[in-house]
DNA sequence: GACTCGTGGTT
DNA sequence: TAACCAAGAGT
């Protein structure tokens, strides 16, 4: 199984600027953090920007946080623009400015979680790490446990399977990056493509007959009103304004004063908005300026 | 564990 | 077309 999915993987995988063998650590580093929750066609534009920009994490931290959630642009999500800003200030005042190779150290690191620790420590240093991520999990559910869709959480179970799994010499990452992009690409969760798939012929899921799901429905993600789409709109506002923005502007893009009040009051316990005075509000400045 | 947190393409 | 979904992290 380990060489069909590798072999497949070479001849298959999608050319992505973090995976040449010339991208920097960091390199690897942005584009995981951007990659959480963005689908890849998304980011590529964006990354090159930011590797343009701050080629090295001194660059970045050298910046205003709010060039960073600036230049984040509508990837979403925009503390993830905020951690990496602090992620690459830590880097500088821990590391000399170097993006640390273990694991244990990259996971300390603001907005670097287990798996983006695991996927830095592994696709960047070559480190053997078991890579979790939402496709290696679906993919890991249909072939050996024989379900369409993992559990809602990460278990034990699926941890153990997937260090089990992990080759001992230095095919790790590769292993781990195929196992990603066949989730991506073939084992999908909506319509799986098991006719391209170099693994098909040993999965359960599909020698069982493809068995519905049958734990809970994964809770969908509202949108339509909620302050997420609030605090999305005031976000845009402030991205796309060269300076301070009027209370005005902002008290514009949400009628319902209660909700707008509190979507703003939480960007700015996020860090993501810096009021000025009552009816001024800009971009985050760093502490100095 | 349950919830929150953006955005836009796909089905 | 409304619903689904995407390389998660932090609380």
């Amino acid at each position: 199984m380990h060489d069909a999915l590798i072999t497949w993987y070479h001849t298959h995988a999608r050319d992505l600027p973090w995976r040449s063998t010339d991208c920097t650590p960091w390199g690897v580093l942005v584009s995981e953090i951007m990659l959480q929750q963005t689908p890849v066609p998304r980011v590529e534009p964006v990354w090159h920007e930011w590797m343009r920009r701050w080629p090295a994490p001194a660059d970045l931290a050298a910046e205003e946080p709010g060039e960073a959630i600036r230049a984040w642009g509508r990837l979403g999500y925009p503390r993830r623009a905020l951690r990496l800003h602090a992620a690459a200030q830590a880097i500088v005042s821990r590391h000399d400015g170097t993006v640390p190779q273990s694991y244990d150290e990259l996971l300390a690191l603001p907005g670097v979680g287990d798996y983006t620790a695991a996927a830095v420590a592994s696709f960047a240093f070559g480190a053997r790490h078991a890579v979790l991520d939402t496709n290696v999990r679906r993919v890991l559910a249909r072939a050996f446990s024989g379900t369409r869709y993992p559990a809602n959480s990460t278990t034990a179970a699926e941890r153990r399977l997937a260090e089990e799994l992990l080759p001992t010499d230095d095919t790790a990452p590769v292993w781990s990056v195929a196992l990603m992009e066949l989730g991506a690409l073939v084992c999908t969760a909506r319509a799986p493509r098991c006719g391209a798939c170099p693994i098909a012929a040993e999965c359960t899921w599909r020698l069982s007959g493809f068995p519905d799901h049958d734990g809970p429905a994964p809770r969908g993600q509202a949108w339509a009103g909620t302050d997420r789409q609030v605090r999305g709109r005031l976000m845009a506002v402030l991205r796309d304004s060269t300076g301070p923005v009027p209370k005005p502007v902002l008290d514009a893009v949400w009628p319902d004063a209660v909700q707008r009040e509190r979507a703003l009051d939480g960007l700015v316990a996020d860090g993501l908005v810096e009021p000025l005075d009552e009816e001024l509000y800009r971009l985050p400045t760093s502490p100095s300026s």
